[in-house]
DNA sequence: TAGTATTCTTGTATTATCAACAATATAATG
DNA sequence: CATTATATTGTTGATAATACAAGAATACTA
C-alpha cells in the first residue's frame, strides 16, 4: 500500500530512481451521453493538435495540480474540461468513475499519461462548442461510430466507449439510470423510448408501463399531463425521477 | 482529453506551471478476498512505516516507471505488490479493477498520490508472509474491520474495502464470480456456503441447487463425486466452473 | 359533429418463474 | 437395521412476466 518503497529491480539501470521519477500524468476522459433525433449519441471533440489531430476523441485533459491546495478532485477536472472543451456546463444530469486506463502506451508522447475515465449522461444540453484548440466538438450517434472506420476515435477511446456503452446498457436494467436521460418532468413513453434507443430493441407499452409503476421509488406522479401530440392520441400523465437510484424487480433486456 | 494545454488559471500563481508539474504519484490497492474457516476475510497488512505507523491497510504500492520501457501495467504492478508484500503469488483466482481513488488529500504526505484498486479474489491461498517493510500480513473477517475501532485501516482504506465488499456482494448476483472462491472442484453446497458467507444469509439447498444447475455455463458436471464426511449424509457431486461468466436469470438476494 | 386514427392506460388470460417444503437417495454411525 | 445427516429431486401454491385485448382521451377529417 502506498510508497514504502524498497530499492526498484529495475530494468532500466542507467538512472538512480527515485520516489518522484514514478509520478506520471493523469487525465480524465468523459463519455457524455444523450440522446438526440431518437439516437443514442455521444459526445465528441475533434483534436486540433497532435497526436491523433483531427480525430475525434472523448472530451477531457489533464488533472490539475495548481487548482486547489493539493490539486483538484478528478471529478472537478471532469466537469472543467467539459465545460473548457465543448462549453456544457450546465444540465449535466449525472457523472460516474467508470474505469481507469493506464497501459503504458496508450499515449504515443514521451510521457506516459493514465486516464480516469467517467460515464456521464446530459439530458437538455445545449448545442456544444468547441473551443479553440479542441477545434469542434459535437454529438455523434454510437452506432456511426462502431459502423464507419472514418470516426474511429483517438487513444483507446473506442475502448473506453464500448465500456461507456456497455455500462449504461447494463445500469438501465438494474438502475434509475434511464430517467437521467429526461426532462425533469416525462412521460412514461418518453422513458421507454429511451430504454429502447439505448438497448435498440422495442419494449411493449402495456407491459412497461406496469413494470415502471410498480418499481418503487422510480416514479412520480406530477398529477400533470403533457400536452397532446399534434398527432393525436390520449394526453400522457407526466412524471418526474423518484428518489430510488436502483429498481425491483430490474427491468429486463432479452 | 489528453493534456492539451491552456495556460492554468491558477490559485497558486507563485510559479509557472509547466505539464510535468501535474505529475502525480499512482499506486494500486488490492481488497483480496477469501474464505477461510467460514468466514468472508480480506487481506491486509500492518503498516512498518509512517503515516499510519501500525494501522492495517490493504497490500499496494506504486505504479513503478522503471519496469518495462515506460512503466508498468497498473495490474502487474497490483500483482507484484501482492507478491513482495505478502508472499502470495499463484493461487489468484480474479483480479479486476474497482476504480480509483483521487482525492487530493486522501493521502497525507507531501507528495499527492492517487490509488487504482483492485478487486482479487485467492481461493487457496498459502498463509500469507509480511515481508520487511510491510512488517506483517494477514486475513481478517470483513465482519470484525467493521465493527473493531481497533481495526480502521490506514488511508481511505475502509472506503476502498466498502466498495469493495459491496462489489463482491453484488456480483453474486449476475455472474460467476462465486466459483472463484472454490477449488478447481467443488460441491453445489459449497458453492452455497460462498453465498450464504458473503451475503450473511441462509439459502435453500433445494432451490440453490435448481438454480445454479439452470444457469447454463454456470456449472459442468466433472463426473466424480465427493467424498463422504464423516458425520454421514449423501456424497455430493463434484463440479468444475463453467465458462459462463455472467448467469441468467440471476441469483437474487433477498 | 360523427367517425377514424393515434396514443396512453388498464385489464385479462396464459405462461413462466419462484419459494416453501415434502419426498427420495445415499452415505456414516451405532 | 434403524437413525441421522446431507444431497438431490419433486410438488404445489404463490408470484411475476408476457402477449394481447380493451378502454380512455385526444387530434384530424370529412
Amino acid at each position: 500500500m502506498e510508497p514504502s518503497e524498497s530499492p526498484p529491480l529495475d530494468m532500466q539501470s542507467d538512472k538512480n530512481w527515485s520516489v518522484e521519477d514514478h509520478k506520471v500524468l493523469v487525465a480524465v476522459d468523459i463519455a457524455l451521453f444523450t440522446i438526440r433525433d431518437s439516437k443514442f449519441q455521444v459526445l465528441l471533440i475533434k483534436r486540433g493538435i497532435p497526436p491523433f489531430l483531427d480525430f475525434w476523441a472523448l472530451p477531457g485533459g489533464l488533472v490539475r495540480m495548481d487548482i486547489g491546495l493539493r490539486g483538484e478532485e478528478p471529478e472537478e477536472a471532469a466537469l472543467r474540461e467539459l465545460r473548457e472543451e465543448t462549453g456544457l456546463s450546465k444540465g449535466l444530469g449525472y457523472l460516474e468513475q467508470l474505469g481507469t486506463y493506464g497501459s503504458p502506451n496508450r499515449d504515443p508522447r514521451e510521457q506516459r499519461v493514465i486516464s480516469i475515465a467517467y460515464f456521464g449522461i446530459g439530458p437538455t444540453l445545449e448545442d456544444p462548442i468547441g473551443d479553440s484548440d479542441a477545434s469542434h466538438a459535437t454529438f455523434m450517434p454510437v452506432d456511426q461510430i462502431a459502423a464507419e472506420i472514418s470516426s474511429q476515435l483517438a487513444f483507446d477511446h473506442n475502448e473506453i466507449l464500448f465500456d461507456a456503452i456497455e455500462r449504461a446498457r447494463a445500469k438501465l436494467e438494474y438502475s434509475t439510470l434511464a430517467t437521467k436521460f429526461c426532462s425533469p418532468a416525462f412521460t412514461i413513453s418518453e422513458l421507454r423510448s429511451v430504454y429502447e434507443t439505448i438497448w435498440g430493441a422495442n419494449l411493449d407499452p402495456g407491459n412497461f408501463q406496469k413494470k415502471v409503476l410498480a418499481a418503487d421509488g422510480f416514479l412520480e406522479d406530477t398529477g400533470q399531463k403533457a400536452e397532446a401530440s399534434a398527432t393525436g392520441g390520449r394526453p400522457a400523465k407526466l412524471y418526474r425521477a423518484g428518489t430510488a437510484s436502483s429498481i425491483t424487480p430490474p427491468i429486463r433486456r432479452n
